[in-house]
DNA sequence: TAAAATCAACCTGTATACAGGCTGCGCAAT
DNA sequence: ATTGCGCAGCCTGTATACAGGTTGATTTTA
């Protein structure tokens, strides 16, 4: 009982622009973990009633995940969860790998202790996972994660608010080829570039990190296009 | 009469979709034409007067300016243009000089012979202009028509998306400082551009167009830094 | 039976009343 | 004269009724 009240006055002292990043990250995160797959039709209707408020709210928040292209809003029909072709997934792939390796040319940031403290419990997460065999879902989230110590790297804000709207509009379609690689070369590739990324970061050389962000992107598309050409 | 009758029809024909961009293109162009300078406050309900409708469409292409950057949205005051601070501005040009030189590696498209036609108009329009000092409104216009262009050859949409989304948030404060050049050099700085694009055109070096775009953000923020230190 | 019209049930879009936040003016107390 | 309070007037935020679009099952018709 005490954790519900607790819970319901933190939300009762949230602003408006709070519950808005709230509900929003909330449904973007659902969208990318395949909560809600490619397809899925949203209802304003529904979410309101979920969230306990009106549907004025959730309607901004639609239209932001429309605009980050994570939902398509149709007039008298829904608001669906889009899909991506693979030539737009590839046009992306080439976009990020340029990005990432500007993540370290532009106004690169000091590297702390805390940044290395981060990746070493994301290191500790996916070490973790050797005895749990198809746990995709941690491996994504192990993923945003490495994605958001990325961000806090990117010294340039405008680069680093396009390097997360390209892997948000991504994510999820990354994390629907996941288990046709196998759990085993899915897990021990994300250790692979963790272990990359920290030395680099150990290192204080930015450039290096991005360098293999990029590398690691490549890799998945390369592995990707062996299983579309294979089977 | 007959003209206001079929400018109402045609206005009626519109969908909600049509009637949002047009909105959203207008009031983001006298953003960007300094027609609402950086700190004018916008009220949903005297915009939504004007467009003859209620303020919950409004409020959406507020919504959309300020995920652009171009606005922010305070609850409680108002609605106001925003500025951009050098270090900001600098960084913008700095990731635009980057995306602009990956215009041309990045699945760029076919040049076709409207493409030239297309800047051989603009180059007529500036050319135009030699008799009219101070015509910095069009010389804008024209900047923002190039721009218009230089996406139709970005064959790569999401990087297409980051270019235009990039340009729009720093339109006006070039914008600014254009008259701070001179006319004569503003003048013959875009010509000279327009000129080496054209060139590149005709050449069917996509690769070429965009260097010579990074060379001239590159050029403009020279200017600017001269234009700080000097006086 | 097959095709066409109908309509009910859902969706998003719009308008609008009301709630809540911010600012600055004016008045009162010190 | 100055400081503080209160409130009017503006703003955006939210809830909600209604309008308009889409779909598919159902009924009607040839």
């Amino acid at each position: 009982m005490n954790v519900i009240e607790a819970d319901s006055v933190s939300l009762d002292d949230e602003t408006g622009a709070e519950r808005f990043d709230r509900i929003y990250c909330e449904l973007r995160d659902r969208i990318c973990l395949l909560t809600y797959p490619p397809g899925t039709v949203l209802s304003e209707t529904k979410l309101a009633k979920e969230f306990g408020i009106s549907r004025t709210p959730i309607r901004r928040v639609f239209h932001r995940l429309e605009f980050m292209g994570l939902v398509q809003i149709k007039n008298g029909v829904g608001t669906m969860v889009t899909d991506i072709d693979l030539k737009t997934f590839k046009q992306i792939y080439d976009l990020r790998k340029r990005l990432a390796e500007m993540m370290g040319e532009l106004s690169p940031v000091e590297i702390t202790s805390e940044h290395i403290e981060t990746i070493d419990g994301l290191i500790e997460r996916a070490q973790a996972l050797a005895d749990h065999k198809g746990a995709f879902d941690e491996l994504a989230r192990i993923a945003n994660d490495l994605q958001r110590l990325l961000s806090d790297l990117t010294g340039n804000a405008p680069l680093r608010e396009m390097i997360e709207l390209m892997y948000y509009r991504v994510a999820r379609i990354w994390y629907t080829f996941l288990p046709q690689f196998g759990w085993d070369k899915a897990h021990s590739g994300q250790l692979n570039e963790l272990g990359e990324i920290r030395a680099a970061m150990v290192d204080s050389d930015i450039r290096s990190v991005g360098h293999y962000r990029s590398i690691d992107l490549q890799r998945m598309l390369t592995q990707l296009g062996r299983l579309l050409v294979e089977p």
